[in-house]
DNA sequence: AATTCGTGGAC
DNA sequence: TGTCCAAGAAT
């Protein structure tokens, strides 16, 4: 396995592609609202926000998350409902969940102080092998492989690595890689400077090979073998399901919403009453099925659309209703009746956001 | 090891 | 319009 690395490491010149890399990263790096200051929260925030999410969505997000949560301990401290609402809309909601558990386990044990300890803080909720690397290097200038989807798209390239890097062992080898390239003198600049390179100039399709500063290092690139990197096999198909859902108002105008279970896809966000987990065969037997459900007598139902939404593994069908509820529903944490104002302050997915809009 | 987990932008 | 994707982690 290590000489495996090393017979890639072959004639490579380490310290030159250190320097080149660097050089152009310190000159020519995005200015991006998380590089303003080395708050390790704040670099942590961010590392979690940027997994598997671009960084121009990410960037009006991290400032508002950062003005309503400043400190560690202000995140500790904030309720489930607002954390989550600050989240709505960025999509991987276990991300915050397990963000959330973890700042308030830092609070208790490391008084709020993030460790630089790599055993501590890579045992943390929601963080992994990526998420350790980036923090501990760039906040705590700690030399660790920080690799994501950039740094194996650049180094397949660099090195002409065909490891298929869809596959979950793949990264392990590029770690071993980075380990034994990285700047050990500028950790933080060396692992920023590989992603922002596959970001900026080596990206997955048609890189600009000729702006590139390693150019003179890249294997690929003599080869002419750049658009063949990196090997990557495709996901399956996702699956496609129908169902209804309604939005239910009651004569004052308060409106039926509805929590989601603690796990699975869009855990703990709120959405109106719907039969996601039972299809109905037709509207009449969805608003039986819903009126029962909820001790309520639905009226007035009208159809208001479908809409589709792409998730990573599914797709759903919505055929979505509005109608006029009457009755009494029990009074859990899990069902609520509350004005148009209120609805605002909880979060709800894209799709009901779409669904509600509609409504409106 | 293979699935599950969102969303919106680029082409 | 369909495809691929973007600074991954948990199970």
């Amino acid at each position: 396995m290590k000489e495996n690395v090393q017979q890639i490491l072959d004639h490579f010149h380490i310290e030159q592609f250190q320097h080149d890399l660097i050089h152009w990263f310190v000159k020519e790096q995005r200015d991006l609202p998380w590089r303003k200051e080395k708050d390790p929260y704040k670099i942590w925030v961010s590392e979690v926000m940027l997994q598997q999410t671009r960084v121009d969505t990410v960037i009006p997000y991290f400032y508002k998350f950062i003005e309503k949560f400043p400190t560690l301990d202000a995140l500790a401290e904030a309720e489930e409902k607002e954390v989550l609402k600050a989240w709505e809309g960025l999509g991987y909601y276990s991300r915050i969940r397990n963000l959330h558990a973890a700042v308030k386990e830092v609070k208790e044990k490391y008084d709020g102080c993030v460790p630089a300890s790599k055993e501590q803080f890579s045992s943390l909720k929601g963080v992994g092998p990526y998420t350790t690397g980036a923090v501990l290097s760039i906040a705590y200038d700690i030399p660790e492989p920080a690799v994501d989807g950039n740094v194996m798209r650049v180094l397949s390239r660099i090195f002409y690595i065909t490891d298929d890097i869809a596959k979950g062992s793949t990264r392990k080898k590029f770690e071993q890689l980075v380990s034994c390239i990285i700047a050990h003198d500028n950790p933080s600049d060396f692992n920023q400077a590989l992603m922002e390179l596959g970001a900026l100039i080596c990206t997955p399709k048609s890189p600009s090979c000729f702006l590139c500063p390693v150019q003179r290092h890249c294997r690929a690139f003599a080869e002419g073998a750049e658009g063949k990197l990196p090997v990557k096999t495709k996901g399956k198909a996702p699956k496609h399901v129908s169902f209804r859902a309604i939005v239910l108002a009651d004569k004052k105008g308060s409106i039926l919403i509805e929590k989601r279970p603690n796990s699975g896809l869009l855990a703990n966000l709120w959405q109106f009453p719907n039969d996601e987990h039972a299809p109905t065969a037709d509207d009449q037997a969805f608003i039986k099925e819903i009126s029962e459900r909820y001790g309520v007598v639905i009226r007035s139902v009208q159809q208001i659309g479908t809409f589709q939404h792409v998730f990573s593994h599914v797709v759903w069908h919505i055929e979505a209703y509005k109608g006029e509820a009457i009755g009494l529903t029990v009074d859990v944490p899990t069902r609520k009746w509350v004005t148009i104002e209120e609805l605002a302050s909880y979060a709800f997915p894209v799709v009901y956001q779409k669904i509600w809009q509609a409504y409106e």
